[in-house]
DNA sequence: AGTAGAACCTGAGCGC
DNA sequence: TGCGCTCAGGTTCTAC
């Protein structure tokens, strides 16, 4: 489900609930989702003040007050949902569409402020963690990881560079989290397109040449726009992916290839038929007129 | 260096 | 109504 757009809506939506509460209580009713909890993690995050909220790549990050960092994952189904105390009937409050009330819902946070924050993963790929922020960097899951999409480093030089001499499709190195943070299977096919690329040429050829390249530079602000006009929509719907507030992103609606075999390029003057490939094991969308 | 495949899970959609 | 199959926004592992 999320990919940075995703998350980005979903730290939006929290941070007004969740910045400056200190959490009660902590309701964990499973042993693990993708992984086991760290130790000890309802005593630990019990009775601390969240001093922040933010994004890294797809990652929610909460600053809290002994200088810890609460890490989470929605992995491909993960959601949250804001609960107040006065109950479902609030307006704003989630009201899940389908299934037993409860179901799914792994982890509820509850809040000084009233609220409970409620964690709801069907799939259980996702994951959370405890690490210290002083030591964020270092740790297996964010050292090594690559740039942040909206962030400043991603021009046509940046990208020439990470994908110099990289015999893998574009496709695949623009999934690599190590290269570009926070990139998933529909955000790339999106730009791919935009950037008249296709998913199927050599990485290392978007610049010939040492320092950049029209090709370079356009590819890096397409997925800017992708992403910025994703954020600005609220993400995507796909399936059961809903705003915090239970509302629905509007994004999809925007897609130009994903989930869109079989019918029309919407390029001007184009007309020909998208189609789905497999790479990497993930459905690629393209279209072979357009993208070269 | 790359890729294919499988693994981790549940649920939706489809053909029959 | 239900069975069996395929697919799904992510990540990580093994085996060629």
């Amino acid at each position: 489900m999320p990919e940075l757009p995703e998350v980005e809506t979903v730290c939006r939506g929290l941070a007004p609930a969740m910045v400056g509460a200190v959490i009660d209580g902590v309701e964990r009713r499973r042993e693990n989702l993708r992984f086991p909890f760290p130790d000890n993690f309802v005593a630990r995050l019990s009775g601390r003040r969240i001093e922040g909220l933010a994004r890294r790549a797809k990652y929610l990050l909460a600053d809290l007050d002994d200088g810890t960092v609460l890490v989470m994952h929605l992995g491909m189904s993960g959601s949250f949902r804001i609960e107040t105390s006065e109950g479902a009937s609030t307006p704003g409050v989630f009201v899940h569409p389908r299934g037993p009330a409860g179901t799914h819902d792994h982890v509820v946070f509850h809040l000084s402020n009233g609220t409970a924050i409620v964690y709801n993963d069907p799939r259980r790929f996702g994951f959370m963690d405890l690490i210290p922020r002083a030591s964020l960097g270092e740790h297996p899951l964010f050292a090594g990881i690559g740039i942040e999409p909206l962030g400043n480093e991603l021009n046509g030089e940046a990208l020439s560079r990470l994908f110099a001499g990289k015999a893998a499709p574009l496709k695949a190195a623009l999934l690599d989290q190590r290269l570009v943070a926070g990139l998933g299977n529909i955000y790339v096919c999106e730009s791919l397109h935009r950037a008249h690329l296709s998913p199927r040429r050599k990485a290392g050829t978007i610049s010939p040449k040492k320092g950049g390249s029209p090709r370079a530079a356009l590819l890096a602000q397409v997925i800017r726009d992708v992403l910025e006009e994703a954020v600005a929509a609220g993400g995507s719907s796909l399936r059961d992916h809903r705003q915090t507030d239970g509302t629905l992103g509007y994004f999809q609606h925007t897609f130009r290839v994903y989930d869109r075999e079989g019918e029309p390029c919407l390029n001007p003057g184009c007309g020909s038929i998208v189609r789905r490939i497999v790479q990497s094991g993930r459905s690629t969308f393209y279209c072979s007129t357009c993208q070269k």
